[in-house]
DNA sequence: ACCCTCCGTTCAGAAAGAGAACCTAGTCTG
DNA sequence: CAGACTAGGTTCTCTTTCTGAACGGAGGGT
């Protein structure tokens, strides 16, 4: 499709580097499948049964995690070929900034059994 | 339009704190919003020049992050009344989790004169 | 009277997401 | 050998969300 510049791709080149990242990590589904990684989920199964996601949304967003280098996809057996996602270094990083989300989300966003909407 | 628990309601009582703390900021533009706050930008057009959103969703950013209790909205004047927004001690505890983004953003996110994509 | 500022809201059109069905390529069951 | 199953996707249509630009309102300044 070759798009043109658009909002995430000015992200990517911000000066702040927070908002770098999240050209990479910055929408719904992203972070939640770093998130599994960590858990030690690899498989685009495991991660849509674990997510909930729409299969076409974690194709892409898997995609997007390998083009820029945070998960790496392998084959893990020939006959069929599977192949299975993996953190690499870079993604592995995450783990800091992933605590800061846990640790904001256990003290500040305790679970309730009445929806926040309702 | 009361509509039906959707997938962002569901994320607010999921198991995983990191889920639920998506459920406020995983979206492209609130966790810039919070940056600025960080930055000491406080009113409407600070944000919209700062981030280039749109006022739309500028305006319905800060009313989640308010009703969640990240930001409060507070007359700075009379005649007219004009408001801004100040992290609460709920959002002075992003502080951690953003500075993990950055490191990460600032270590793997280099700046390229050449966008990702093309 | 007219323009300016700040903080929004409204509207039409474009982009992204949801949900379900379908595809491929090999395996297994009867 | 037909038919069902598995893993990893892609395609389709419909709905929701986002964008960009215009408009509103309440006061101030000249």
């Amino acid at each position: 499709m070759t798009r043109q510049a658009n909002r995430w791709d000015e992200l990517s080149t911000d000066w702040c580097p927070v908002a770098r990242a999240l050209s990479v990590i910055g929408d719904r589904w992203t972070l939640l499948i770093v998130r599994d990684c960590f858990l030690g989920k690899s498989r685009f199964d495991e991660f849509q049964a674990s997510l909930g996601i729409t299969r076409h949304l974690l194709s892409d967003r898997l995609k997007r995690l390998v083009d820029h280098g945070v998960l790496e996809k392998n084959p893990y057996q020939q006959n069929p070929v599977r192949y299975d996602y993996r953190l690499t270094e870079k993604g592995k990083d995450f783990a800091p900034a992933l605590v800061g989300l846990k640790d904001w989300g256990k003290k500040h966003m305790p679970v309730r059994r009445e929806a926040a909407v309702r």
